[in-house]
DNA sequence: ATACTTAATTTTGCATTCAAAATTATGTCA
DNA sequence: TGACATAATTTTGAATGCAAAATTAAGTAT
């Protein structure tokens, strides 16, 4: 058959396409916190049926995504201040194991491909291209968390991610606490480099600490 | 109205019922892992419709407790030793937190009925009684992650429990094992007492990585 | 007009139904 | 008998239907 079966066709049931392209609209807040979603509305939006939608719903729901009220349907759930304070430590745990790991287990390639997302990162802090810099930010905690190797992390992590995403975007950076972030950036690559777990460990888990901080002050004052 | 709405009447779905009916079903080993779960079958047993039931499967599916098969339906996941080391490590981050986290917050009498649980549980140990000691050892892990007062961490742990509880209660322990997972139990609480976060974290670490040999021996014995 | 009922409409929870896929049973031929 | 093809049955994925709950609208009395 196929040397590589990379193009083999996947029939997705219309429940786990839904559950991504509702989980898509949430980050990207086309729905916005707080807001009701009627299913009926939905439906017609992706053109199917209640009944996928109310399983995507159910699974979203208890990821923490939206919130359903018996009888009073689906809302978008609403992520204060209170949320993000219980959300980062949780992720900060993660990405010091991921840390740990990664150290452990990263091959060469995978490391300079962290280095190389690190140098495209710092070019757009240079050049202070935000959203460019979220991106490549994100993609090298991402890079981390793969070369930990770990499922079960790594679908822990993206859940939580996925819920307080659109915050961490939304939460523009002071210039200071910028610097400080891209300072501390240097200090994972090189704890990465040196291959010292715990070290990295440490930095992941203060820089998760800080990341709250940027965000929860300005919750505090747009939110 | 009610001076505290502790007796509200909690009218909850039959999705919700269902979760919990078969997260039970599957940690006390009703439902063996590997088993082909035909909806029907399920729906016959609970004496409800396929919708409800295939909602809750969703839910549980996401949860890492069945496996979902496209047009193939539902088995419970089968925990290999694989899954082990990388749950628990996982698991043993998330407690180093609840460690952390506890000591800042622990009330008093909280702490109090963690000792109590401690002395129960050290009482079962030099009874030999190893149900009673399993219960009380994971009353103990639960109230300190209440006690971290933070409910992400806890859904998220309580997730992962879920998922190795069974294999967890099977393992039985040798001698040796049992005395140090004990003496670890002693260190535990004195941390706690001590109201040294940092020092609890590294204990409850290294008390889950201890945990992972136990289970993970057993299983390559027996499972 | 405002507060309070009561009726109409919408929305949700769940059961049922239907079509497609998978599994099992039956039949055919070597 | 055993390998294969085909038909019958079962099981799943998804749409529709129906009753209960909630929301909105309309009406009544003060």
């Amino acid at each position: 058959m196929n040397v590589a079966m990379d193009d083999a066709i996947v029939r997705r049931s219309l429940h786990d396409e839904l559950v991504e392209r509702l989980q898509r609209l949430i980050i990207e807040g086309d729905l916005t916190p707080g807001e009701k979603v009627p299913e009926k509305e939905l439906c017609e939006r992706f053109n199917v049926s209640r009944t996928p939608m109310r399983e995507a719903l159910k699974v979203l729901a208890n990821a923490g995504l939206v919130t359903l009220t018996p009888n009073r349907g689906a809302s978008v759930t609403a992520v204060t201040v209170e949320d993000l304070q219980e959300v980062f430590p949780v992720m900060g745990a993660l990405e010091a194991l991921s840390g740990e790991l990664a150290c452990e287990k990263i091959s060469d390639e995978e490391l300079a491909a962290v280095r190389k997302l690190h140098e495209d990162m710092v070019g757009h802090y240079k050049a202070q291209r935000l959203p460019e810099y979220f991106k490549t930010n994100e993609a090298i905690h991402t890079a981390i968390l793969t070369a930990a190797h770990n499922e079960t992390l790594a679908a822990q992590h993206a859940m939580l991610s996925a819920r307080v995403r659109r915050a961490r975007y939304l939460a523009n950076m002071t210039r200071e606490r910028w610097d400080k972030a891209v300072a501390e950036h240097e200090d994972i690559l090189a704890a990465l480099e040196a291959r010292d777990g715990p070290q990295l460990g440490k930095i992941l888990k203060r820089h998760l600490k800080n990341k709250l901080d940027t965000v929860s002050e300005w919750l505090r004052a747009n939110g």
